[in-house]
DNA sequence: GTTTGTATCAAACGATCGTTTTAATGTCAA
DNA sequence: TTGACATTAAAACGATCGTTTGATACAAAC
């Protein structure tokens, strides 16, 4: 048991510096090199904790992203539960909040979504395991919540294309940040965030066709 | 001349293959001898030419990237002149046009907006050529257009986060086209950009507050 | 006809890549 | 204490990386 400890202790900080740098350059700008010598050990480890560099990317979410977006889906349910009846407006607020302030840190927010965004432009294998395991069931649970309080001439194709419009506006906010702020001149601070999440709500009322009937509930 | 000319035409196939490769890959998974061989000529023709990688990737911007984002821009001004006053909704539709269906080919549309999320992700030197060349610009002719046309309560602040957000979703859905295909099982052809390009208006008058005025227009 | 400058080529440079090997640890069961 | 097993460590593997070199071809200038 106190090999499993030590052997868990390197291979968790494998994972951490690994999911840091794979999010931050890219799977193909990261060395194993580099990510055993932040994780502060050998180079073999990699290969033998993981078999190779691409399992253990594989690994950062299976082990990190899945659970992580898990945290987020749970923060997003408390808080619509907390409003009581799931409007578009409601839904709204709440994903963008759950995604945009939500539980995590401003890093592994970060973390996150620069990591997503990466398989979204590219998709390997990693994608196919989040689509299948995150994405799909999610978006499946938001249609059907959804597609009650819609107005009724919305057909599937639309509530899909809004649904998948207000994740596009959460990563772009999220992923984009530095380049944003260097155009716009705005500070990522707490402030901005609000602002954020009130802008994307309002952004996404009409395309949820919930503005009329909800905004003033 | 006659040099000049055979010169020319081993640098703009660099210039075309690096910029395919780099858009669809990334600048580090992409090396030298991959891009010489697509374009055809020897390996030695990249540091000749550009000097080095990383200036052929600059490069790419410089006499690719920049000049078709010109051709976009004068298409959405055509496009929108055709259309009379520059309304919210008209340049929201103008603008959603261009960047969807416009004036680029799929493939080329594709790669323009891989090699910006890229640069939107993680900023290098080519974000700063792009800012300063394309993006301010362009975003100051947007505001300069839309701000005497929009609900006077909006501040400076949330009309540049509108504009922002118009291609974001521009980008998201242009970038992640691979991704929103796998997940929402659609086929990215003309039926779906048409459909892509209304949404993306109607998704956007909302938050460009214009929806109320002009869209009975 | 010789010189000059441009473009291309094959070949090689040192550095770094992912991965493997082999030996040295440390830990627990017998 | 011994043997089996899990983990770490150093060193090396061949492959590929970006870049440089030196030779060659060829058109224009003198």
């Amino acid at each position: 048991m106190a090999q499993k400890n030590k052997n868990d202790v390197t291979k968790e900080r494998l994972l951490n510096e690994a999911e840091g740098l794979f999010a931050q350059k890219g799977y193909d700008a990261v060395s194993v090199r580099e990510i055993t010598k932040a994780a502060n050990c050998n180079l073999a480890a990699v290969n033998y904790h993981f078999g190779n560099k691409q399992n253990l990317y594989l690994e950062v979410f299976r082990a990190r992203w899945v659970p992580r977006a898990g945290l987020l889906q749970e923060h997003f349910r408390k808080s619509l539960a907390a409003q009581g009846s799931p409007s578009p407006t409601a839904v709204a607020k709440a994903l963008a909040e759950a995604f945009l302030v939500g539980p995590l840190s401003d890093e592994e927010r970060h973390r996150h979504h620069q990591l997503i965004v990466r398989e979204l432009g590219q998709p390997t294998e990693a994608f196919e395991l989040v689509a299948d395991q995150v994405m799909r069931p999610f978006f499946k649970e938001l249609a059907d919540m959804l597609r009650p309080v819609m107005p009724e001439g919305l057909g599937e194709k639309r509530l899909m294309l809004n649904i998948l419009s207000i994740f596009g506006m959460v990563l772009y906010f999220n992923f984009a940040r530095a380049a944003v702020t260097r155009i716009a001149g705005y500070e990522y601070d707490t402030a901005f965030k609000a602002r954020l999440v009130e802008h994307i709500v309002e952004f996404s009322l009409k395309g949820l066709g919930g503005a009329e009937k909800e905004e003033m509930r």
